[in-house]
DNA sequence: GCACAAAGTTAGGACATACTAAATTATTTT
DNA sequence: AAAATAATTTAGTATGTCCTAACTTTGTGC
């Protein structure tokens, strides 16, 4: 496990704003922490004109949270990275009280903790993780970055990458888009689960895939959305 | 009991931002449902500025929430009166669900659910209740309304006017001061025991109060957030 | 290396929410 | 009923977040 860990600056801030704290972990997802983003991909993840963006990041340019040099993306600072880790986790953790505690389905904790995230204290977060007994991983397989800003910063290949013939177990599946959950669900693609490629066809034609004794295939833009911790098969290959 | 009924019209609403809820919330509260409420009343509840309110109020009465004459104050309107209730149904479930899931002393749960009524949806609200028992009080013996918008509005007596000699049953304190609640809990000034009035000291002089063995003495200011129930005394005697 | 496309920014404006200061209306006192 | 006081509103302004339209910079293909 390859672990990230900040120093943690004791920022005296006042609380950020949601939006605010929106650009900030879209900003950390798009980068995978430290890289840069750009204006259109994080408008595009927020569902926001590019224009917006441009005045936004001017703005947490100034607070201190992020990086930015006109027309060449921005990348977070140390605050503005341990911001986001503190939002991320508030959101996993919700998400996966949400479902352990509550009865939630997989596919309906993301919208919920989307609006909790902001309103919820640190305090309350950390009441539901221990409550659930301290999950290391939210209901998707998304990693929950500790208290201090740490989180797994493993990797994982896609779906969509492995080779035939390859097994591995399912780590973790995008957790945005509730119809694709409930369809993943249905065909056990769910996280835990391992799973072997038997065949795919050329030219982004389907994947044949099997969980247990179960048979299925799946067009790639979907098996991209899935991400695999690769193990030797029988025949001891890897990925 | 006496309880309020109201003909749920489903308004195709967007939802309500967080200031809206406040303002209906403090609206409902001065008036108790369906009484006016002064501009300067909403704005000292709110911590605002009156002329803010004066604004706001106008906006409000235009989306059909408000009833609204200039210099006249307010008064909420049939949707309005509901979309209050289901906010204060958010923050008493909420409430009693911090207290009773999550270990929340009730002192704080206050906080948290002020944040947090305004991002909890329906569902989870409802969840929270079933998982603790659908419970008809917070913590601090408020009524929490049904989804339908019935809400048990028994007035009852505060603590303040209760005669000499009189018992009764604590069944409410003020929610908002933590270190009121405090106070209170120290002395088991709690919803649900029982209480006797020994002696009041005239001129705003401390009241002198049995519960089971124990003897104290508060001041008017607090006891007047004590609501009590009446009940009958050994003498029979009523408050 | 120039022209065009893509990406990004600025300009100007809207809306919700708040403020202070000044004006107005309502109420109370005399 | 006039004057004084209290309550409320209007006027003008600020901030945060968003928009569209127009402009500028960057990068690509020849």
């Amino acid at each position: 496990m390859s672990a990230a860990r900040a120093q943690a600056k004791v920022s005296g801030a006042e609380p950020l704003t949601a939006p605010v704290e929106d650009y900030l972990k879209a900003i950390y997802t798009i980068g995978k922490g430290t890289g840069p983003a750009a204006t259109n991909e994080i408008a595009q993840r927020l569902a926001l004109a590019p224009a917006s963006v441009s005045g936004m990041v001017r703005r947490l340019a100034d607070q201190g949270l992020l990086a930015y040099e006109r027309y060449r993306g921005v990348r977070l600072t140390e605050s503005g990275r341990l911001a986001a880790l503190r939002t991320l986790r508030r959101h996993r953790v919700i998400e996966a009280y949400l479902a352990k505690a509550l009865g939630y389905a997989w596919d309906r904790v993301h919208e919920e903790a989307e609006r909790l995230e902001h309103a919820a204290s640190d305090e309350l977060v950390d009441r539901m993780a221990a409550t659930i007994g301290e999950p290391h991983v939210d209901p998707h397989g998304a990693p929950i970055p500790t208290k201090d800003g740490s989180v797994d910063e493993t990797e994982y290949r896609s779906l969509a990458d492995l080779d035939v013939g390859v097994s591995g177990m399912i780590v973790r599946v995008a957790d945005e888009d509730p119809e694709m959950l409930r369809y993943l669900a249905e065909l056990s693609v769910v996280p835990g689960k391992r799973i072997t490629v038997k065949s795919r066809a050329p030219y982004g034609g389907p994947i044949s895939l099997s969980i247990g004794r179960h048979e299925m295939s799946i067009g790639p833009a979907l098996a991209a959305h899935v991400l695999i911790s690769p193990v030797a098969d029988r025949a001891g290959k890897r990925g």
